[in-house]
DNA sequence: GATGAATGAGAGTTCATTCAT
DNA sequence: TATGAATGAACTCTCATTCAT
């Protein structure tokens, strides 16, 4: 199971996330997913076990560069407004610039029958970590951190909906919502 | 395709969604529907066209049963603050005792390959218009109508995913919750 | 099994020639044939006992009457040139007259999984002893009747497949068979 | 789609034809033939693209079959009588030496529903040029080509459906028959 | 006489997976 | 390492047929 072509691996991932994202997870069969990557049924099981285990190592894969991008994104910062700006507007960067991955990545997760042996991205908890410091020195309000986390990222989600055409409302609505929820979450200045 | 027991159609549903949020999308089979149902496979089509159809109808039932729900919670409310309890309390408690038929929606609308034209509910729709009026009426703060939705639905979405044994803990991050959203989105009293 | 409505049989007889010959024995289920006679599913096998029976039925039907017709055409007849000459312009003429019946009798009768115990069709033999008669008093050559009967039914055929566009030209072809047929068959004059 | 093993095709093909002849095209299931082929349904579906392109690919290489046998049996004849009992005598042998084939092919061309995009058939129009080339020739009777081929080819199919026990009467009725065409489309020497 | 509802059986097709090459 | 060929199991869906109404 260790590979030569590091190139055909990364084929064969992006060849997964888009066939899930056109035919939903019902519809990602193995062989759909050879054609797209250009391989044969069988090349994808020599880098994957089985489809279950490739679904999910991919999933992780992804879900891990969403949150270490995002905890980059905050490195050094110490100002509540600009840890916000900078977790809401990388979220909003990161859903734009990454759109077939992070749809892979939410698709997956709103699936309890795939997730339910997933807990394991480390970066997911390491961001938990991070706002549970941020409100230890009492950069936020004293909130729960969960429903911080909550305020924080499944509003923005919305803006992934949208109309990608209408990109100055977009930037609109992101700027309106950095600023309601900063006003929320963080002691007035 | 037209029905007389509409306690078979019934049976039918509840099949639908509990296999699915057992097995995933791709998991759930006619076969498997059926079983759980007590029908034959033939009787599933004497209900559905397909199988495609038969999970957007449900989908749709679904989803305008939670949003008349919430509808009918805020009717007669006229205060910003009673509306906001009404809106995130009613939108937990549906999600805790209609459980499994939330987590369908929830499930099926992250799903692009399955929503692409299941844009046609309509409550959710009346269920705009009322934001849109109350914010008509100066009872939310001036913000766009997408990002109140946003910070007063999507939030609470996270507590469905809590350890439903700590009821407790769940009712505090509930309470804190409704509080962070009134203090954002109403003017201080 | 006895029928009150006489038209709805007629019906569903039609809807059988006309559903099979369209998407052939394979696809010619009940369902297909109850739909285009504007009946229901159950009320078809109030008129036949079953698919199979069904089928045999209509086409025997459809066999006699086609070779009843060419019986009645040579009706009175002597002279071995009109015989021929009736016999083949009457085949063209039901041919083109009543296409659907006359496909659908080509079509069955070529399938010996279907023909296998359709042996009993009267007027077919009735036409058999015809032509014996017409030999036995020297109208024809001293041909073995098979093959009188391969000479003047099995070409004509053939124009049942031209491009029904070119009337002129088939009935070219169709007297100029006959002439051929009679030179073949008779003796000369 | 592509194939190596030759004979697994070559097993499918037969077993194509001996169940659609038993059965009926309609009774011809995947299934039964993958069963008598003895491979699996889904081999089947390696060497054919689906069921119907199968059975036209198999209907043409047959129909190609038998063409090419006549025009190889006809090679180098000069004389109209050695032609005519070429090609009549060819389509008899042929026709009891490949029953089955021959009897697939005459069951399938009879059959609008499967026939309709099937006119590829490239030794057939050889065929149908010979006969032109023979009659510009002067070597037949100047009627029209059409004619000439049904009085060739389409009698003689009755003995088909003969009893193959009386072979003596069978061999009486040919040599009969192909004096009656000789006689019909050759002029008198 | 007529039908809507129901179903077991089976249709064609695709699945995830294996293995010899 | 990579693959074409192979397959048992499972898929969605339709079949011919029955029966209570």
């Amino acid at each position: 199971m260790r590979h030569k072509d590091d190139e055909k691996a990364q084929r064969i991932k992006e060849a997964v996330i888009e066939v899930v994202l056109e035919e939903g997870f019902g519809g990602a069969s193995i062989s759909k997913i050879a054609k797209r990557a250009g391989v044969s049924q069988a090349t994808v099981y020599i880098y994957h076990e089985n489809k279950e285990s490739m679904l999910r190592t991919i999933y992780i894969e992804c879900a891990e560069e969403l949150w270490e991008y995002l905890i980059l994104a905050t490195q050094g910062l110490r100002d509540g407004g600009h840890i916000i700006e900078a977790l809401i507007c990388g979220y909003y960067r990161f859903m734009t610039e990454h759109q077939k991955l992070f749809r892979f990545v939410e698709q997956f997760s709103s699936c309890p029958a795939l997730t339910h042996n997933c807990s394991e991205i480390a970066s997911y908890g390491k961001m938990m970590s991070l706002l549970q410091k941020w409100q230890d020195e009492a950069i936020f309000k004293p909130y729960h951190v969960n429903n911080i986390f909550s305020m924080i990222f499944n509003p923005v989600k919305m803006l992934a909906a949208e109309d990608p055409a209408c990109q100055t409302e977009s930037d609109d609505l992101l700027w309106e919502l950095i600023h309601i929820i900063q006003t929320a979450v963080l002691f007035a200045p």
